[in-house]
DNA sequence: GCCAACGTTGGC
DNA sequence: GCCAACGTTGGC
């Protein structure tokens, strides 16, 4: 059974777009342990994700894509040019993991935080907790079909 | 740009 | 192993 996750992205650094140009990439650059353990030992290909955009205006969930590739190295913490360089990754014990991800569609209007939080349905979800940073994280199978709906139905 | 919330680091 | 200092995230 599939799993469902929520990804978030600073659109200015790679958005929806971005990754609608590639049609897949890689999810590189998480250093952060609790989002490396959901991608290296629960996601799984063709698990559901929720592509999101932090850090704009406004935030809020932009599209969906979808798990293409299990958990691999992170190569760009092996890398001393790369800004997420990290010395405590070696060959040999690579510490950090990425997926590859695919693209599968655009909302044609963007569900933004305010308006998530705005559904009682949907208060359980992580994203809508308080203090909340955390750049990989599950999302229940309810929540994502409720979003799916919401971004189907959406008119402006 | 501010700042609250959180994770990580490092001295002890 | 505690915890203060520091860095980062991300909404606003």
């Amino acid at each position: 059974m599939a799993k469902f996750w929520l990804l978030k992205s600073e659109p200015g650094c790679y958005s929806i777009s971005d990754l609608k140009r590639d049609k897949q990439t890689f999810w590189s650059g998480i250093r952060n342990y609790q989002a490396r353990n959901y991608m290296r030992d629960a996601m799984a290909v063709g698990d559901g994700i929720l592509f999101y955009h932090s850090n704009a205006s406004p935030s809020g969930i932009a599209g969906l894509a979808t798990v293409c590739k299990a958990a691999h190295p992170d190569r760009t913490a092996l890398d001393p040019k790369d800004d997420h360089y990290d010395p405590k990754s070696s060959e040999k014990n690579p510490i950090w993991m990425m997926v590859d991800i695919a693209y599968q569609s655009t909302f044609s209007n963007l569900i933004s935080l305010e308006q998530l939080h705005r559904y009682p349905e949907l208060s359980g979800m992580v994203v809508l907790q308080k203090g909340s940073r955390l750049s990989v994280m599950p999302v229940e199978e309810a929540h994502f079909k409720f979003i799916q709906t919401l971004a189907s139905i959406k008119r402006k």
